[in-house]
DNA sequence: GCTTGACCTTCCAGTTACTGGAAGGATTAA
DNA sequence: TTAATCCTTCCAGTAACTGGAAGGTCAAGC
């Protein structure tokens, strides 16, 4: 299968499956003419890496997981230990970000958003009158 | 002021400072052997700099704050509607991160986490099993 | 056989917002 | 004078692609 297919089967772009390739995620055969060739077997880690992507795993996440994926011999406590560092800096970047929404919210709430120039939203990152 | 301790007074890298500057967010004077100046006004502006930030605005956004910040012929209208698109990608993100954060849970759970190869995780990613 | 359009290839550059490090000049304290 | 600590510029790297140029290939239609 070309590359245009095997993008079209896996939802993934065909430039991303390229760079998957020149990181070492994938490695396809090459046909005469020097097209990919994907087998089922790579359409198959190419969904598992998409999936991976989905949930937020970083590339070398992914790495790591497509090896213990590949490896009948692993141990669940490996991957559930990569998940499970993955979710705490998750749960930590929905922190920050529910904080920054949180200001943003109350800021805007107060800005009356006309068209004079008094605005609390300036004058929050001013700080001019503030400690912090 | 050098950079040094303008870094110290807004609680920015120096290389943080040096880039705002690269990139036209701060303009110091330069003193007679090419160290930058920075006045009290370059000083607010980089607290203003380092407080958008913290509020998760992109730099360009910054940029766009900053100028409406220094003309005093604003409107708050248009400081509004920078935090309401702001606010608006903060809570897509947050759902986004909601959702991994759902379903890693779920599945992290659902892990044994011994030294057995069967994993919930890995046959979530494969999908062989699903649809999607 | 030829053309046209849709494929495919590689390679280079750009994105975001810095960060690290090298090479070398300036300043200050001992 | 020497050592430590500044400062400067410039180059490269980060994460994970994405866009685009230049050029080869393939299948369909005439």
């Amino acid at each position: 299968m070309n590359i245009g297919d095997a993008a079209q089967h896996v939802g993934l772009p065909a430039k991303t499956i390229r760079y998957y390739e020149e990181i070492g995620l994938v490695i396809p055969q090459r046909g005469a003419k020097g097209y990919r060739q994907f087998s089922a077997r790579d359409l198959h880690n190419l969904t598992f890496l998409a999936r991976s992507r989905a949930l937020g795993f970083s590339i070398e996440d992914c790495r790591a997981l497509l090896t213990l994926y590949q490896d009948d011999s692993r141990a669940s406590a490996d991957v559930r230990q990569i998940a499970r560092n993955h979710l705490t800096k998750i749960d930590q970047k929905i922190s920050d970000l529910q904080a920054m929404a949180h200001t943003l919210n109350y800021l805007i709430s107060e800005c009356a958003g006309n068209d004079r120039p008094e605005c609390p939203i300036l004058t929050r990152l001013d700080g001019s009158d503030q400690v912090n």
